[in-house]
DNA sequence: CTCTCGATTCGTCAGTTGCGAAAATGATAG
DNA sequence: CTATCATTTTCGCAACTGACGAATCGAGAG
């Protein structure tokens, strides 16, 4: 089992010195409303953040893929492709069919790449 | 030395079976323009799929703020604190401001919290 | 039924990440 | 100068990730 950290007693407000408590209370409230939806965008991220996942999205934006042919496309083994795939899958990204012995991949959601398009046009404008 | 996995052999094209060759390439050349921008990406997604890193750049985005400050309303050490902030200076997102022994921290590019706010209104219109 | 074969899951391992503790830095006060 | 204090960096550890090979699953084919 994995052992619990000695948790540093969140108990006693703070031994961290200066700050201004009005303010930071205010922003903790104003925080307070995004927290809820703050660890499904977190997550959300975290999936995107990995080049093959972004290579999947972006090839599946071609069109319907089996899985061997990504592995492909990727350069991977069909193990570690389905891995990712996986992921995508259980964030509701992706649909698949079956025909056959093949499993086909599409994209769900056009707004995802639509989505991952405009941060990319965004990261494009400030590199100039 | 992390010495080096026994690479599978590239040479050999595959023994993977399946696969519909000419669509593959297609696909490959067509991801090819984006492989550029690909890791550039991949490492901004992965630089935003962190809570705490998340908050921050909220937090930021109700104005400028001393380390200590962003400590506590995230909850987190100074040490911790620093450390994802340095991240996201490396990647050229906060700009910062030495008053006397204090650094104030600020949003350089408010481009970014209107990217973060598209996504997370994308995410929301799809769960309903 | 058994065999084949694409896909998936499992086990493992190296590399990465996030954090706390402590040392180092660097600016101000005395 | 020295002392102090906010911040940063370094180090170590536990947890997580991403990849592979091996084992397994599951849908035809025979």
């Amino acid at each position: 089992m994995p052992k619990a950290r000695p948790v540093p007693q969140a108990a006693d407000i703070c031994n961290i010195p200066c700050f201004d408590h009005a303010r930071v209370d205010a922003i903790k409230s104003a925080l307070a409303d995004k927290e809820e939806r703050l660890p499904a965008l977190a997550g959300f991220y975290k999936l995107l953040g990995n080049a093959n996942r972004l290579r999947i999205l972006m090839a599946l934006g071609e069109g319907e893929l089996c899985v061997c042919d990504i592995a492909h496309v990727l350069g991977l083994s069909m193990a570690a492709t389905s891995h990712q795939l996986k992921l995508l899958r259980e964030q509701g990204w992706l649909g698949m069919r079956n025909d056959g012995k093949m499993v086909y991949y599409r994209l769900d959601n056009p707004a995802l790449l639509e989505a991952i398009k405009g941060d990319l046009s965004m990261l494009r404008g400030r590199d100039e």
